[in-house]
DNA sequence: GCAAAAGTGTTTCGGTTACACCCATGC
DNA sequence: GCATGGGTGTAACCGAAACACTTTTGC
């Protein structure tokens, strides 16, 4: 095959910030480096890219290989070109975001490849420019969740309100007016409520809810004001 | 130096999507390509990703090398990784759009490899995956200039309300109430009106207006609802 | 009976919409 | 004097914000 005259080939790899959701905590997974350099430091799912792999089916191989995980929700949301940010080779790396229910996927997880769960903000520091890319991500999701329902992916099938409340809350470590949060979801039809309750968190229990999901998918695009006078929450 | 074992190298290309505005109408700058494959079709502006050169840095360089465009509003939207985009090689993409005053670089453009401007709906069609990348920068702008005051990089220093609501109705495909768009656009505080006219488009003449510098920095990330009540329009 | 979390309404405020006429000028 | 585009105000409506108390139940 014909190719390009004298054009540098660099490595090409991915990245995955792995949020997730326990139903109380926000987390991010993070892996312990298993190879040079940086061996034994926190790290992202990471991964080169084949010679004949399509870069966004590299990011979902990456997170099956690593962790078991397929068919979540993830993000193509920056590609990250610094010529030293790697300090072996020259490697250009994709950085793609992922929203899981943690607990859909605890088994897989945990077992294989020195993966962990981290508090948001309690997560060590990552080699190369990896704590940038987590930097990066948690911004872009403040700014899609502000109008887009996308934590959602994060809850399992069914959640309560509470629930819902705390993940909006840790996502934009503020506190919300339960009243005035209700009512906007509500008016988003999104929500159906179910008959049976969650006692695990209070004597009462909490309704469960689930998504409406037709109707989630025909509003996904639109936009929602999820969370109104953010402004410069979000920077 | 040591280097990451047996992975595959590849080729890393910017293009960048130039849109501009003459004061009238809404372009797209191509270029009729001028080497294989695909000689003489009309293509994004690209090139290579040099083997010690940042991406970003890339695009900026690629930009001045090709049109003379230097300090020009550029941002990473997204990079295309599918392995059959480029029939001579496998190479990814990282594409970035641009938004220029017309005005401003008339002379430079011409000249130059073969620039030309087109009106965005009746650009040619485009080699590989550049019509694909032009759509997705459509959308990217829309969804932005949605929520932040992104278009005023289009336009001269001084301009007219007409003129910027022009550029909003060509951007939304859509027609704007004059009365309602001037209080918002106020309401802003963006604008700081001159004491002159621009009387090329009228006999009574429109005051031109300049940015409010600062403030426009200062506000940029905020949340502003230039277009409110989009909803489906942007996808 | 009391601690702990769930659930529920109202009022105020500001922004969004819809809508139609006069103004200034060059010809 | 008339054609052309520029510029201005108001009323109705709707969503957002602020605000506190009652309900349920396990212990």
């Amino acid at each position: 095959m014909a190719e390009y005259f004298n054009q540098a080939h660099l490595l090409l790899a991915v990245d995955c910030i792995i949020f997730g959701f326990d139903g109380e905590q926000l987390k991010i997974l993070l892996i312990k480096r298993s190879f040079e350099p940086a061996t034994d430091q926190w790290s992202l799912m990471g991964g080169f890219v084949g010679a004949n792999e399509d870069v966004d089916g590299a990011a979902q191989r990456i997170l099956l290989e690593l962790t078991g995980l397929k068919e979540v929700y993830l993000e193509q949301f920056k590609t990250y070109g610094d010529p030293n940010r790697d300090p072996m080779e020259r490697t250009v790396s994709v950085a793609y975001f992922a929203l899981i229910d943690i607990h859909k996927y605890e088994k897989q997880i945990s077992h294989n490849f020195h993966a962990e769960w981290f508090l948001l903000n309690e997560a060590p520091k990552l080699i190369f420019d990896h704590d940038q890319m987590v930097e990066d991500a948690k911004k872009k999701v403040r700014y899609k969740a502000a109008l887009h329902p996308i934590l959602f992916e994060l809850l399992p099938k069914k959640f309560t309100i509470p629930q819902l409340q705390s993940l909006y809350e840790q996502v934009y470590n503020t506190s919300i007016d339960n009243r005035n949060f209700i009512r906007k979801l509500s008016s988003t039809g999104l929500l159906i409520k179910l008959e049976d309750k969650d006692k695990s968190a209070s004597k009462r229990g909490a309704f469960y809810f689930k998504l409406d999901k037709d109707l989630y998918k025909t509003k996904f695009q639109s936009f929602i004001n999820f969370m109104p006078n953010l402004d410069n929450i979000i920077g």
